[in-house]
DNA sequence: TGCTATTATATGACTAGTCATACATGAGAC
DNA sequence: GTCTCATGTATGACTAGTCATATAATAGCA
């Protein structure tokens, strides 16, 4: 499990809060690398407190809802670190899409040039969004790790690129069988 | 979830029993599409027999344990047409690599290029069983499905491709980071 | 004799992730 | 005055998928 180690490499960065990490982090920049649910955010972070590598302080607040702020302790530096080295099996992809099409034989080509173009415009909108993201030169960012963050959005960006292509073929092809 | 309906379509093809299906279709054509366990083929199967979309028969074997031979019932035929063709929420990928790479600031570089060299060996592994899959032109296939095979098949290989050249070209990068 | 493999089904225990909902406070809208 | 939104944390119930192990018969190997 990767999500343990995403939240230690944004305590990392600065300490955060349950909160702060699902609307700065998990809604936004990480959004295209790894989501995650505010449940599971909070029970992780339990989790890690549990197991030493984060530590929590209580910041009382009158007008609002008291904040548990969290920070990466030495030992969760350490275990970060090992893990960031370490072999991590490539996850499993499952695309419903692609068991529609290999048993869709007895399915009105029509019907399915439709699902493939319904995926065609999310993925296409996804496309622009990875398109869209600059990466912030902020101000404790040093220009080895923008160049890795833009690595990561070079892959990102591919791989929605792959697909919104072969969705074009596969339509393109499947239209002119159509035809004739 | 699409298990159920690999189940079913695997099942139109041909009546199979539980073993059949892990042996002869998850461990084999269908592996790069759908991986399943064997535990959640037979409870998927139970399931199923449940909802009344597939059937069962069982063939008493006297040198080997009895099996239980699965077959479609035509309340499962309707059910796995209209699921062919209503639309399916892409997966959501998460990738741990991309996390290592996220917060690799502080590695050294000669062990981020380690990893990706890594992974690099298992994604041409995986690529050149994608393009050694020979797709046959079994008695009973059409052509239409062989063309949807292909499609099918097509993207897996661009994928595996995609990630591939990005391995090259993020490891070629960081080598000439290094030597700078 | 004991070890392993093949054929076949079944179950318990677990992890990762999702969805809904609860609680509490203050601010602004209608 | 009520309704919703933003800020926060927490929990119960669920699904999908994984791992290990049980059962049971036969066959082959050392």
């Amino acid at each position: 499990m990767s999500l343990p180690y995403v939240i230690l490499g944004l305590l990392q960065q600065r300490q955060r809060t349950g909160y702060d990490l699902k609307t700065e982090c998990f809604d936004d920049c990480i959004a295209h690398l790894w989501q995650a649910d505010q449940a599971q955010i909070y029970r992780t972070l339990d989790r890690l407190e549990a197991q030493g590598w984060v530590s929590c302080t209580v910041e009382i607040q009158h007008d609002r809802p008291n904040r548990k702020i969290y920070r990466i302790t030495e030992a969760g530096d350490t275990e970060l670190r090992q893990w960031l080295q370490s072999h991590q099996i490539p996850p499993i992809v499952r695309e419903p899409l692609l068991v529609q099409l290999y048993f869709a034989a007895q399915i009105p080509n029509p019907a399915i040039i439709q699902l493939l173009e319904q995926e065609l415009t999310v993925r296409q909108k996804k496309l622009a969004e990875c398109e869209a993201v600059v990466i912030p030169a902020a101000e404790n960012s040093t220009e080895r790790q923008q160049q890795l963050h833009h690595l990561v959005l070079d892959l990102v960006t591919r791989r929605e690129k792959t697909y919104v292509n072969w969705l074009q073929d596969a339509i393109a092809t499947l239209q002119s069988q159509s035809q004739s």
